[in-house]
DNA sequence: TTGAAAGCGCTAACAG
DNA sequence: CTGTTAGCGCTTTCAA
């Protein structure tokens, strides 16, 4: 059985393949009548519809735009925040028209899905700093739009005040009383299977946040890193901050952090918030659902997604974008409390 | 500046433009030195290599499959066992030299995703019953594997025991000396907002386990459906199983259902396991992390996305395949206990 | 309102 | 090893 083409149903009909192409594409330049002919010859002969890669190549945009992310893919859907994240993207970008197509860090050189997936532009959501992924798409020359990530002035992007979201968590502390505090953030699990700094917009702005804060008060945080994941580690870090400093208080990258703070303090026979406040960060479900209920920084994650995948669609259509600065704030909740109220 | 094609690299080296073609696409197709000397001319003219959309139509094969999700988007990447599947499919698809396209349900007709992307095949990953979005596919005639879902003979898919997972966990609560047994399975929320049962595989092979299990041992449950979100909802549908039966052990469609039905529970003045006993289903990370941690059914859905990933590109390949059932097996943790335990 | 011409950028197949 | 031929399926432009 031939394959289907606008070519056969053109034949069938006895019209020009243009003319097919228009009942299908713009039902408005062509009668009713013909359009109605056109159509039922096509279901007759199984024609769906013109072919996505042929519409492509004559259209020169593909309908579809990248997802880049970084690091281990799994991380970006395993965690509530990003995963929100990524359906407001998809959400958005189907009431424009396009796909989104993820766009994983390549297992080997044969093949780069920065560089080999037809894509009309991407979206950049990395949690550490460039990949070649994104050196691949500037190459192309695709329309990119940043999120969480300063990629140069050139790049719009999207971000979230984290600096002072993070200030505010800190401020949040030092009202409370607190004067002895510590900071788990986010390391990065080098070559040598050590942990460093993370370079990540994100995990320099909130630190930037905290440290300007506290010092401003005197305070000197004792800082601790943990691994993105797995659990054991998380808290294996948080064990280790509590048992390192002697603190009553402590600032988290995440609520996942924060919620592996709140873990070891129970092994420790401590309760939150009497013996230890914790703050988190991202307000994600699990902020609001375990208990103790937790403290934390609140970003609007759907309306992110929404405005970053609006921006690249704005851009492909032609129209000009700049970058956007969205608002985070602190929801006190159960986890954070007066310092020495036991 | 003109667009850089492999005719503009082809002109400035004075070769043809299928030798270039071969530089890029199949280097044992000519020297090394030519190839250099063209690789260097690329670079020069700022070619980044074959263009995927025209390479696309010229191959006949576009090198991105679709993952078509039913229901709301968000579902599938909030919850974080689905999170989890989509970031195995997707690492499975990179290693066999493919990218993952995602499918959402459309929001008019004018861009109907399941339509309009161009992509070789799609695993559908769908909670409820037979979509348009399937039905498109199919008239497209693009291979597709059913993940927890029966397509019907002709479609291969993966599933996971889903009945006889419910079993073990009915069984389980059977074996601690339940008798007065509540479950607490997914609801679909009609378009009246009243919620009906779901047809999705899941749903209907849990239920069958369960009953099969328990109506063998001469118990009647107590049913009450829930709908998939949001956790208000949830809780809700906890409590109003809790309420209007007296029941001492409680079979959950998911870990966030048990969570709920132990927030709901402690809410009573009920301590978990000794006045209740709760099994959740999917052994996601929640069912290890909170208090009490829970007794699960467990399913290896990293093994479920590679498999189905695999499969999928093998009938690209292709290479025939058959469906696979995945074994699901029950974890016991703090959450049940023997009846009457206090 | 319809159709003809002219590709979009690339690659399979085969010849040299 | 390199080049030629012949499209892949569709749409843009412009004329009829």
């Amino acid at each position: 059985m031939a394959k289907v083409t606008l070519q056969s149903v053109a034949d069938e009909v006895g019209v020009s393949r243009m003319t097919v192409s228009n009942a299908f594409s713009r039902p408005d330049q062509l009668s009713a009548d013909l359009r109605t002919r056109i159509l039922e010859a096509a279901q007759k002969l199984g024609y769906v519809g013109p072919d996505p890669a042929g519409r492509a190549l004559a259209r020169g945009r593909v309908g579809s735009v990248g997802l880049l992310l970084n690091g281990a893919l799994s991380e970006a859907f395993e965690d509530e925040v990003s995963a929100e994240f990524v359906a407001s993207v998809a959400d958005e970008l189907t009431k424009r028209g396009l796909a989104l197509t993820v766009l994983t860090p390549p297992k080997d050189e044969a093949f780069v899905p920065a560089r080999d997936v037809a894509i009309d532009g991407a979206l950049v959501y990395t949690c550490e700093p460039l990949s070649a992924g994104v050196e691949w798409l500037g190459r192309r020359r695709l329309p990119v739009v940043a999120v969480d990530q300063d990629l140069g002035d050139s790049v719009p992007g999207v971000r979230v005040d984290d600096r002072g979201g993070a200030a505010q968590g800190a401020r949040h502390l030092l009202e409370l009383g607190h004067r002895r505090i510590g900071i788990l953030t986010i390391g990065l699990v080098g070559d040598d299977g050590a942990l460093g700094a993370s370079d990540s917009y994100p995990a320099r702005e909130r630190m930037a946040g905290w440290t300007a804060t506290l010092s401003a008060a005197g305070v000197e945080p004792v800082v601790v890193l943990a691994p993105y994941q797995p659990t054991d580690a998380v808290l294996q870090s948080a064990r280790e901050l509590l048992d390192s400093g002697d603190v009553t208080g402590v600032l988290c990258f995440s609520d996942v952090f924060a919620r592996a703070v709140v873990r070891a303090a129970e092994e420790r026979g401590l309760s939150v918030p009497e013996d230890l406040s914790v703050v988190g960060y991202d307000d994600s479900p699990q902020a609001s659902t375990g208990r103790p209920t937790l403290t934390t920084v609140s970003q609007d994650v759907t309306a992110k997604g929404h405005l970053a995948a609006g921006m690249l669609a704005d851009v492909l259509e032609g129209r000009t974008t700049s970058s956007a600065l969205l608002p985070a704030s602190l929801v006190a909740r159960e986890s954070t409390g007066p310092v020495g109220a036991r």
